[in-house]
Formats: structure tokens, C-alpha cells, sequence
DNA sequence: GTGACTGCAAACGCTTTGCAATTGA
DNA sequence: TCAATTGCAAAGCGTTTGCAGTCAC
């Protein structure tokens, strides 16, 4: 576990430096972050910052949104939109899947890819519409709140 | 065509007045605007109060926020979620579709809703999630912009 | 006449920006 | 060293609110 953690940071660093970019301890804390959440949540900026801070007392919001900008930009984590708001997860190309969200608890699902995939490829021949498969969003009832 | 806008007015003003509310030519105005754009279009609360401005200079912003939600409670206009936006499209029972948003050139097309209710009823069955058919957007590549 | 509605202005929440100070390499 | 990065404060944006005046009925 700290084992992976601390790899991971430092693949990172190394993709930064690549870019003539650097390591700080805020990237660290905020890649960090993401890794743990990885594949049971996705945040918004503002509950990165605020996990983030418990660790990072000086943070500042402005850089937990740079960060999370530039960690898309590297291709390492995902943006979801809900509604109105943004929500980021940590990419997993082993784990292509897309969002269920529950419209009554907020709930978020995973949804493996191949039924979508499936619409996408029908979608495709008969519209010419190539749809965004990796980033889907589904709103919906979730199982629990569906049976009130 | 006149008719239809007059009709419909009298329609919305008949249910306002239903529930104690009232006519007036703020909401006309942007009700007729929603009428017009149906089938092609979905506008964003500033768009509409771009349009809406034009026919009645006074107008403010707030009006039409107001309005459109007091549309949407009404179950008269249907809200769509693209990305970090809302936009607002009116509702129309004879043709129920969801859309496609393309994310390079914004245009939006519709798709009727046999193929995503196909998909739908599987997720059911599968997970339990039930997932909104009626507002469903989906973000990709359109035809044209595909082909570069 | 009276209460529903409007315009206005201010506040909102989230996000972005410019800039001077800091810090990683 | 010195440019990349940070924190800070301010501004931006779309949206919402409270309120006093207006207008539909």
C-alpha cells in the first residue's frame, strides 16, 4: 500500500520533470488523495481542498484547482459532470467504466463499459455519432432509493 | 403559426391562473421564445434573457430565471445538463428524445429514445439503477467533426 | 385594493486571475 | 540561481435573494 503510494508519486514526479515541470508537496498530498479515492469516489475541487488542507494547513483553494487541471492535462485523473458540478476521479485504463448517480442520495455507481460500448457502436453506424463513452454520466434512481 | 403562439399563451395562462398566479408579459414573452426555439434548440438562462431582452428592454435576468423555473415546475420545459451548464428546452410529450451534444462544435441533436429505453431496461434488470430516459445527455463527436 | 410579480442591488458559491513571495531542481 | 509554483486577494461568472415599488386581476 505505502509501497504503491509512494511509486506512484514518484511516476509522477517523473512525468512532471519530463515537462520541465516540478514535484511540490501539494501535488504530492493532492495526487495522493486521488489514489485513495480511486475507484470508490469522485470529488469535487472543493472536497479535494478540504482533505487536502487536513494534511496541508496553508493550502490554498486556487491550487488545489491548478493541480486537479493539470493532473487532467497529464491524463492521470478523469473529469465527471453532474448537473452543475465538476467531480474527478483517478483514471484507470484497466477499469474503463462509467458514472450511475443516484438523483435522490447522490449516490455514484460504476458501470462497466461494454453495454454502453455496445449503444456506442449502433449509435455510430446509424447516426454518425460518436459519443463519448469514457466519460459518461447517467443520472437515475439507484436500486435503494428506487423502491420508495 | 400566430394562432399556435396566442393559443398556447391562453393555455399558460389559464393553468397560471389555476393555481393563483398570473399572466404577464415577461412570461408571454419568454414562453413564446421556448415555443419558438422547440425541436431546434436549448437554451441556457442567459440566452433566453439575451432574447427575451431584446423584445422588452427593461427586463431582468432574475425574471428570467424565475420564470424558466416556474416553467420547469410547471412541467412546461424540460432542463438539460451539458457539461458545467443547464440549458432549457420545451417540453414536448409527442416527441421524447434525449440529446447529443457535440464537444467541438456545441451542436445538439436529438435522438429518439428506443435504443437508450432498450439500454435502460437492462440496466434495470441488471442493477437495479433506473436511469432518467428523459434527460439524458450524451457528449461526443458529431458527424461532421468526427470526419477531421 | 391587494397580493403576485418585477426590477434592482447586493450577495452568493464556485472558479479563475494577477502578482509578489517562495521554493524545488 | 532562477523559473516554476504557491498563497493571497481580488475579480469573474452565472445564479439567487430580499425588498420596495408596480401591476394584473
Amino acid at each position: 500500500m505505502r509501497e504503491d503510494t509512494s511509486t506512484a508519486v514518484d511516476l509522477l514526479t517523473e512525468s512532471l520533470r519530463a515537462k520541465g515541470m516540478r514535484m511540490t508537496p501539494q501535488r504530492a498530498v493532492i495526487y495522493e488523495i486521488m489514489k485513495r479515492i480511486k475507484g470508490h469516489g469522485h470529488l469535487t475541487a472543493q472536497e479535494v481542498f478540504e482533505r487536502a488542507r487536513d494534511r496541508l494547513p496553508g493550502l490554498n483553494v486556487a491550487t488545489v484547482y491548478r493541480t486537479l487541471e493539470m493532473l487532467h492535462e497529464a491524463e492521470l485523473v478523469d473529469l465527471m459532470a453532474y448537473g452543475t458540478e465538476v467531480r474527478f476521479s483517478l483514471r484507470d485504463p484497466k477499469h474503463r467504466h462509467c458514472h450511475l448517480v443516484c438523483r435522490n442520495c447522490d449516490r455514484v455507481l460504476d458501470l462497466e463499459l461494454d453495454e454502453i460500448e455496445r449503444l456506442a457502436k449502433r449509435l455510430k453506424t446509424e447516426t454518425g455519432f460518436a459519443m463519448d463513452v469514457d466519460h459518461l454520466t447517467l443520472s437515475g434512481l439507484c436500486k435503494r432509493c428506487g423502491q420508495v
